[in-house]
RNA sequence: GGGCGAAUAGCUCAGUGGUAGAGCGCCUCGCUUACACCGAGGAUGCCGCAGGUUCGAAUCCUGCUUCGCCCACCA
């Protein structure tokens, strides 16, 4: 063994061992209890970021566990098309490139885009295997699989027929870059100063009519009524008569609708269906018309016009403004600030359009999933996201499923010469209801999130009966970042519940977001971008998955702080150099594995391995509980402090002599906390774990097929705990002392005398017999505390230790530590003896009280020492 | 506008009723054959503010302040 960690060397060989011994591979026919994970595909838009490590980590901690659990573990991975986000990338590289898709044509761009996809598919594979993610890869998947591509058909056709699918015009999320309609859930709001324009719509035959206030007066010409809160005594003349829009002057009416709020604005509102969402809603309340003046790319349609017509949105609001403010109508411009929509793949500001389009009616999708989630079948983590679900699910409306993108599913639907629509699974030649043969297809794609909501069944064969599917689903966990909640999680839910008439998963995790060391989110042009196989090359993957394993659960955003995955690669170095210990001890000249040693009966064990058996017992609950729970941070934190704090620290340090000797019960006791650690750790930290573990005889050929340890309640010592606690606070008081009077520690350090009292305690009593002079460069002996000089009295539960010696009393720094000490137990002791003086005495359960109680003694005991030894 | 979360050491964060913690950073000392990717010691906190419940509150309740996130048809 070297002596650092190396990590990558042994990376590299421990993920070509768990290929070999295909870790991964998933038996629907093994009879073990089944645990399965459906990978979240990563959108091929990329490389991996920390979001994309951090969720790898998670699964394939809880993956490993239940491998531990002697589960059959299927964890299936994939990867997603994303339709609209690739499709994106890849324009913007053609617009480097100074071209187009549409110069470029059809084919070229769908050229373009395969090769994309498989440059992408493997360099995110294989950043997955990086990081030590045990998938089973003979089960990969791709949205655009012909058999996923099957389901997908199989699912729209279905809604289709049962009219939970319809196609119709109404106003939707356009954006005119992507030239595409989006859901609601795409759309993005960002907060904009925009102006608000006061605009006079006079009355019929030139009245003062009313004034309206708006932010976007091009779109006056759409305008189809002008609405006011009903029964608003401003507006009350006017309601039923006809204003003149200002801009052409047409005539129009004067309604009354609730939606209207009569505090914002002038308390009148355009009404314009054909470009905005909730006008859209109140004409349909009044019967009005749509009128359309913005194309689909944007662009203003206003013959009439001018100087208006052909400008997009932005420039003619100025040349609307201005026409108003020649006209006289606009009375008065007001800086406001509000919230635009705007799309999440590109960034251009939606315009709301009427256009047909395809839709999916979620009230009956919606009902069920409200119900699985509300009755605790699916548990989300944190649960505090269970009420933003709900409510949510509870608000949804019609789904836009349709793309005019040239990426994606194409709908599976048809028109004949005959009008007949149909929907179909295999394209037919012919029309099922009048066979006629000239069939149109529809032109639009899938949103990709139609698509991706099937991936909890789809990759397991559905709609195909399969084993995988009897076996392997409803899968168990679900974990995923936030982000995806609505857009991904929750129809996944509906989905799933519809065609598998099952929950897709019991347990979601819906981790943090990663955001970069200065807080913001991660984006390129912030530069502030952590690459997580950067982490792996400079930390090791083990590092990086203790730091994910640690922050998995947050219930803020985590801000990535570098120094935590640093800390976890030198815990790793740590432990490599505590198995290193016994490897010496085995092989003093050599190397080789270290053999197996017989159980240790009780009588044989010191205090200090009764001590680490019972933590390790503890550390087993404590570890099992936190990955039964999900929570990994629980389970890495735990790991830690035992390993370091505890085994290293003082375990091995006060073992190592009794190694050196080859002590039966010392070698038992390093070996079986040592293999312990090691298993309570290989979920999170597969790579060293293995490798430490190799270094055992007797070990299976990767931790994944150990059994998970079952705590054992014979360790459980509290006296043997109580006592080293006690011996471990008198080393370190004793520490502190000896640092204050400048004396050397090491081997050949000069060691101090000193006298102890101990009191009845025999756990301490022997711990200090064994083990001090290990720990302090001390030598002691025992006298009844009245034959000491009182000097430097340390009163450690029922113990006295006395420094002795002239040089002591001298000292300086100790009368000065001994003054403050004497100041803070007084403090102590009158604060103790109050609260006990107090109701807290007859209030407060006995132990409580009790151990309050043997707190004063002890103080009283150390403040009555330290005045005598303080008194001139 | 509504909802959710957060506020603890210089920094990043654990800690859900019983003596305020970890990692990093900082100061002092030490290369003692497991580890200097280490060890020993040390400094550092009105646990955001104000009330309340309780023998006892960082923790539970109420209000407030400040940040963050999500949702929303405020033109």
């Amino acid at each position: 063994m070297k002596p650092a960690f190396e990590p990558a060397p042994i990376e590299e060989h421990w993920r070509r061992r768990w290929a070999q011994l295909h870790l991964g591979r998933a038996d629907p026919a093994s009879p073990k209890p089944s645990f399965s994970i459906a990978l979240p595909p990563p959108n091929i838009t990329g490389v991996l970021h920390m979001g994309h490590a951090l969720n790898a980590v998670i699964q394939d901690s809880l993956c490993r566990y239940h491998r531990m659990r002697g589960f059959e573990v299927c964890w299936v991975p994939g990867t997603d098309h994303a339709a609209i986000a690739t499709q994106n990338v890849i324009e913007r590289q053609l617009a480097q490139e100074g071209t187009t898709k549409e110069e470029l044509g059809r084919d070229a761009f769908q050229e373009r885009v395969s090769a994309w996809y498989r440059t992408y598919q493997g360099r995110i594979l294989e950043q997955l295997q990086r990081m030590g993610a045990t998938c089973d890869w003979s089960r990969e998947r791709f949205t655009l699989d012909a058999a996923y591509v099957r389901a997908i058909r199989r699912v729209f056709k279905d809604l289709f027929d049962q009219n939970l699918i319809y196609r119709g015009p109404r106003i939707v999320n356009w954006c005119p870059r992507c030239r595409s309609a989006i859901s609601d859930e795409e759309v993005e709001y960002r907060e904009h100063q925009d102006v608000f324009y006061h605009v006079r719509y006079r009355g019929e035959g030139g009245g003062e009519g009313l004034v309206v206030a708006t932010t976007r007066p091009e779109t006056i010409l759409a305008d189809v009524a002008v609405a006011v809160p009903p029964g608003d005594q401003r507006f009350q003349a006017l309601v039923g008569t006809s204003v003149e829009e200002p801009l052409t002057k047409r005539l129009i009416p004067v309604i009354e609708d609730p939606a209207v709020d009569p505090k914002l604005g002038t308390g009148a509102l355009k009404i314009t269906p054909g470009h905005s969402a909730e006008d859209f809603e109140i004409g349909e309340r009044h019967h009005l018309p749509v009128l359309t003046v913005i194309s689909l790319d944007g662009r203003m349609i206003a013959p009439g016009l001018p100087d208006l017509d052909g400008l997009d949105a932005e420039s003619a609001r100025e040349v609307a403004a201005s026409l108003l403010r020649q006209s006289g109508a606009l009375v008065r411009e007001a800086p406001l600030v509000h919230q635009v929509g705007h799309c999440d793949r590109c960034g251009a500001v939606i315009e709301p359009l009427v256009t047909p389009q395809w839709w999916v009616r979620v009230a009956e999708l919606a009902a069920p999933a409200h119900r699985v989630v509300a009755e605790g079948e699916i548990v989300l983590h944190p649960e505090h996201f269970k009420r933003q679900y709900l409510d949510w699910v509870a608000g949804l409306r019609d789904w836009c499923i349709s793309r005019q993108i040239w990426l994606g599913h194409r709908i599976p639907v048809s028109t004949c010469a005959n009008h007949h629509v149909f929907a179909w699974i295999d394209e037919p030649s012919r029309c099922p209801e009048c066979g006629d043969t000239n069939l149109q297809a529809d032109p639009d794609v899938l949103d990709t999130w139609f698509s991706s909501a099937l991936w909890p069944f789809a990759i397991l064969g559905w709609p195909e009966e399969t084993q995988e599917l009897a076996r392997f689903y409803p899968t168990t966990v679900l974990s995923t970042g936030r982000d995806i909640l609505w857009l991904w999680v929750t129809r996944m839910i509906m989905m799933g519940l519809r065609f598998t008439g099952e929950i897709p998963f019991h347990d979601v995790i819906l981790h943090a977001t990663i955001l970069g060391a200065d807080g913001a989110r991660q984006s390129k042009s912030k530069g502030n971008v952590v690459d997580p196989l950067d982490m792996v090359d400079r930390y090791g993957a083990d590092a990086l998955r203790a730091w994910g394993a640690a922050v998995a659960m947050g219930t803020q955003d985590c801000k990535f702080d570098e120094s935590k995955v640093d800390g976890y690669a030198k815990f790793a170095n740590k432990l490599w150099n505590m198995v290193r210990l016994l490897q010496h001890v085995h092989f003093p000249q050599g190397e080789g594995r270290i053999p197996g040693a017989g159980e240790s009966a009780r009588e044989e064990l010191t205090l200090a391995d009764r001590w680490i058996l019972s933590r390790l017992a503890r550390l087993t609950d404590t570890v099992t509980a936190a990955m039964e729970d999900l929570e990994l941070g629980a389970a890495i934190d735990g790991i830690y402090q035992f390993a370091w704090r505890e085994l290293a620290d003082w375990y091995l340090e006060l073992v190592k002599d009794r190694l050196a000797e080859w002590d039966p019960a010392a070698l038992w006791t390093t070996r079986t906390a040592l293999l312990r650690t090691l298993e309570l750790l290989h979920p999170i930290m597969p790579f060293v774990t293995d490798a430490l573990a190799d270094q055992f005889e007797g070990q299976p050929d990767t931790l994944d097929l150990a059994n998970w340890p079952e705590a054992e309640p014979a360790w459980l010592d509290p006296a043997a705990e109580e006592g080293m606690r006690g011996f471990q606070q008198l080393t370190a008081e004793l520490r502190s002392w000896l640092q204050d009077l400048g004396v050397r520690f090491g081997r050949n350090a000069p060691r101090i005398p000193i006298g102890i009292s101990t009191s009845d305690d025999p756990e301490m009593v022997a711990a200090i017999r064994d083990h001090l002079g290990t720990m302090v460069p001390v030598t002691w002996e025992e006298a009844p505390a009245d034959t000491l000089e009182a000097m430097a009295p340390l009163v450690v539960g029922g113990t006295t230790v006395r420094l002795t010696g002239a040089a002591i009393l001298e000292s300086p720094q100790i009368r000065g530590r001994m003054e403050r000490d004497l100041e803070q137990v007084r403090k102590l002791r009158t604060r103790l003896e109050a609260h006990l003086a107090g109701p807290f005495a007859t209030s407060a359960p006995e132990e409580v009280v009790e151990r309050e109680r043997s707190r004063l003694e002890e103080a009283v005991r150390r403040e009555a020492l330290l005045r005598h030894a303080l008194a001139p």
